[in-house]
DNA sequence: AAATATCTGTGACATATGCAACTATTTTAT
DNA sequence: ATAAAATAGTTGCATATGTCACAGATATTT
């Protein structure tokens, strides 16, 4: 646990010392458990230590939205995501993995647990929120997007740049992309045969093999 | 300057000293000038102190990108947004507005000034950050609503839960909100006008009147 | 006060996309 | 090893939505 971003800078006794008056909470969960549900109040921040986690939302017509999704690093709580009244907030693993839980009380300032970790642990704090920054506005982007081509192609040239090769595999089901990407399954399987057909990529289920120079 | 969020619990002379220290440069700008533009390096955050302005990128074909809409406390910079280097960034002054430019060399860590004031900056600069990923948050989820009227309910739905009142202003242009909302202005405009139509709501310009109760 | 630019409002048209329904394949659980 | 569940792949159909092209109303600038 000392190797997490989160706790850089803080020593092993430091630690733990730290977490045990904050009251922190390690716990485990198995793919399909819930690991948080949100309430209207601000109770206490997730981390994920290991695995893959996401969080959707239900309206009162039971219609599912892919909030975010989660993987080592990732932060959630009410801190980060304002609950609306009318919708149901869930955290569900999508593997097996590991969670810190920090009360909320320990985090906000003004802060009776002043100390030299604490402030260095807001530090880090500060820098994973950041990146979730930085994830929110590329899904955004994403979003953005007019039409489903241009949302495959935006993100598939993104993950194309991170991997440095035209060929790659994509980290989630086809079912889950069309939800992060906020398009219908079927429309998307649609539009990528379409693509194939006109030779601007090869797929086979999550390989993908881009075929012409894209841009934008 | 001193009434900020950001530079709460650090008192006038500190303040000044700690910006001067961080070479932090203040700037006026008005409506429609470039306040600043992203680069693919960490070079400085920008925190709007007064006014509205707004993020936005073009790509290749020159077609627009919503990103942002930022007012007070508003938080822009490459540590928010990750840039995609086939795109341009902009961020736009909507409104004479005041910014302060911090180079990030100043907050990032390992931090050669430490001192209380700076541990207290971020600590501050956390909360705004956590505060903006609310705001990300909150428009993915308008982003991901499958057609424009569940989009424009939506929004109505929490403006009108902030405002108390089922009749409100909606505080940019009705060519902005589309962009906003990421759908069409006149396929918005059609939609409006069937709602209206159908008795869901009352419109003229801004100011919308919600007719019935609506849920979701 | 006039000129200019921006914004609101509308309609015709083509099409991209959601929806429903189904099969085949792959993965997970028992 | 078998059953069950999830995922990938496909198609027809209806329609919601983008595109284009206006006119009138409001702002903004000079």
């Amino acid at each position: 646990m000392e190797s997490m971003e989160l706790f850089e800078g803080i020593s092993s006794g430091n630690l733990n010392r730290m977490l045990s008056c904050f009251h922190a909470r390690k716990s485990s969960f198995s793919r399909g458990q819930t690991i948080h549900t949100y309430s209207s109040s601000l109770e206490k921040v997730g981390i994920l230590l290991s695995g893959k986690a996401h969080l959707y939302c239900i309206d009162q017509s039971g219609s599912y939205t892919l909030l975010e999704r989660f993987e080592k690093n990732g932060l959630f709580g009410e801190l980060f995501t304002l609950p609306l009244d009318n919708l149901e907030y869930i955290v569900e693993a999508d593997s097996d993995c590991e969670v810190l839980f920090l009360p909320y009380s320990c985090i906000v300032r003004p802060c009776a647990n002043i100390c030299d970790h604490h402030t260095r642990l807001i530090d880090n704090l500060f820098h994973l929120t950041t990146q979730k920054s930085q994830t929110l506005s590329f899904r955004i982007n994403l979003l953005s997007a007019k039409t489903t081509r241009q949302k495959l192609l935006n993100y598939f040239h993104y993950i194309q740049a991170r991997s440095e090769s035209s060929s790659f595999t994509i980290d989630m089901s086809l079912t889950d992309l069309a939800s992060y990407l906020g398009v219908d399954r079927s429309s998307m399987m649609r539009e990528l045969k379409a693509m194939k057909n006109e030779g601007i990529l090869e797929s086979k289920g999550r390989r993908i093999t881009m075929k012409t120079i894209q841009h934008s």
